[in-house]
RNA sequence: GGCGCGGUACCCAAGUGGUAAGGGAACUGUCUGCAAAACAGUCAUUCGGCGGUUCAAAUCCGCCCCGCGCCUCCA
């Protein structure tokens, strides 16, 4: 079966063929690094990362390009704040030191949800030869004008205008909230440049000192790193109006390329209590926040037992929930590990149960979900039903050293695709002998039947937060 | 006002024409000195409601009810 992806530009289900045949080209949009990365953020590039690693997977190369919006409204504003170590330092060295400060705790929070980087990661500021070149071949061919030292795109010269967001522009403008600005010769036109005030950050163009509007740097950045046409374009389901929409009247109507990005993936929203998370409701989660609570793992799965394209809801019952599920295929990772130690070398071996055509329904069904449109929900329950395969068969005695040692190969292939790493973090932290000493005290107490004893030993290691379990190999224990 | 998404068990969540995946919780049993885990079984004759199309509908069509998002910065 082949690689079907839900393309929001046709609002089809369409079978991915990318512009050439070996090597995918996406663009995923970043972040603004004016405050802490939040779930909503882990939300989109986890999803992205999924669909990134499935790509290469199936034995495409990737480049896989991912902006940081280094300059912009928020950054400024927040550099005016007071802050005494910073007195002497120019506006523009403070925004510097406003995002670098976020992109640092950005990719730490990104390497815990061990999402793999980005080919490239280019910054706003770090390409306004560029996007004012662009600007200026759109001022000579006519899409935009400039009033004072600003220059707007005018978006009635683009007849595509309004083809990803599914909106008429007649209808936009009857609009109640689109803002009035009365320097713009329509109220959808937007910003390419804008001129600088008193103090601002700012750079040197035709049109006077000003910075770029938000939208140019991704055309601008996408065309220098992935060429004039690539794959895919991705970013939150938010962005596709008005931020994709203009991307695409900009590009288009630079480059007469058409169409510009052949896909276009957006992610779904995180809700609290079914609204959208956002600051004004107060109802926003910094990732600093969940990775204090819950394993950066487990916020994975979270975010993966749900299908990208839809909202998820999120609270701390439902993370709770997800921590047992997590853990149960930790477990079954220990119980494989335990068995091989204890099973020993394959001359040992009575019995082969596993086939290649047994765990094959495994692949095949997790490749199959995969391929529709990466569906990660479904492909995690495949996970499930494999980890009950495998208990079912540790269970009824049927082990053997070549079927385990397949049984974990598989499961951590299957997980890997997904960025899930299985690792009990907190077991590194342990003094695991003298945890092995309390057992061997309590085997003992429990060969001569001192029981009490031997529960008392249990106890004590419960309260330290290790749990055992008596099995037919000995005992196993693991951490809560 | 315009555009769009969704309503599946106690909770979460897959499933776009062939008779309801998976996870969590709960209950029963097996195993165990007791546990834990695992396994076995139970847990939606039914998919927001009402009609229609069809041999066949959670899936297609119509109407209605409810929730949410975008149209302004946003992942």
């Amino acid at each position: 079966m082949a690689l079907k992806v839900y393309n929001d530009l046709s609002s089809l289900l369409e079978e991915f063929i990318p512009i050439n045949p070996q090597k995918v080209k996406m663009y995923v949009c970043g972040i603004t690094p004016y405050d802490e990365t939040h779930l909503g953020h882990a939300r989109a590039y986890v999803a992205f990362d999924v669909i990134r690693r499935y790509l290469e997977y199936i034995g495409y190369e990737v480049d896989y390009v991912q902006n940081f919006t280094d300059i912009d409204d928020k950054i400024i504003k927040k550099s005016e704040i007071q802050n005494p170590k910073s007195e002497n330092k120019t506006i523009q060295e403070k925004c510097k030191e406003i995002t670098e400060k976020h992109i640092d705790s950005y990719f730490d929070v990104m390497d815990q949800l061990n999402i793999k980087r980005a080919t490239v990661y280019p910054k706003a500021t770090e390409h306004i030869k560029e996007m004012v070149n662009w600007i200026r071949g759109l001022v000579k061919n006519g899409y935009a004008y400039i009033v004072d030292s600003d220059v707007y795109f005018e978006v009635s010269k683009f007849k595509g205008y309004g083809k990803l967001s599914k909106r008429r522009l007649k209808e936009m403008k009857s609009g109640a909230r689109v803002g009035i600005d009365s320097r713009k010769k329509e109220p959808l036109d937007f910003v390419l440049w804008k001129g600088a005030k008193e103090g601002e950050p700012s750079w040197d163009s035709p049109w006077g000192k000003g910075r770029p509007g938000w939208h140019i740097e991704c055309s601008v950045m996408s065309e220098k790193y992935l060429g004039e046409q690539f794959d895919i374009h991705g970013g939150g389901l938010d962005l596709i109006f008005p931020h994709h929409e203009n991307e695409i009247a900009q590009t288009e109507a630079l480059t007469n390329k058409i169409p510009w990005v052949k896909y276009w993936l957006h992610n779904g929203f995180v809700n609290i209590n079914s609204q959208k998370m956002s600051k004004s409701l107060g109802n926003f989660f910094s990732m600093k926040d969940i990775l204090a609570k819950y394993p950066a793992m487990v916020i994975r799965l979270f975010l993966l037992m749900t299908h990208y394209h839809s909202p998820i809801n999120f609270s701390n019952e439902q993370l709770d929930e997800t921590k047992a599920a997590y853990d149960r295929i930790i477990k079954t990772v220990q119980d494989i590990d335990f068995l091989i130690e204890k099973v020993g070398e394959p001359e040992n071996d009575v019995e082969r149960k596993v086939t290649e055509d047994e765990l094959a329904v495994f692949n095949d069904k997790f490749k199959s979900a995969m391929d529709d449109n990466f569906n990660t929900a479904a492909a995690i329950s495949v996970i499930f039903e494999f980890i009950h395969f495998i208990n079912e068969h540790i269970k009824n005695s049927k082990i053997d050293y070549i079927s385990l040692k397949k049984y974990k190969a598989l499961l951590f292939e299957l997980c890997g695709i997904l960025g899930l790493l299985l690792v009990n973090e907190k077991t590194q932290e342990i003094d695991a002998e003298d945890i092995e000493k309390l057992i061997s005290e309590r085997d003992q107490a429990r060969k001569i039947k001192e029981f009490a004893l031997a529960d008392e030993i249990r106890k004590m290691l419960l309260a330290r937060g290790i749990i055992l379990e008596d099995t037919a190999y000995g005992t196993k224990w693991r951490k809560v």
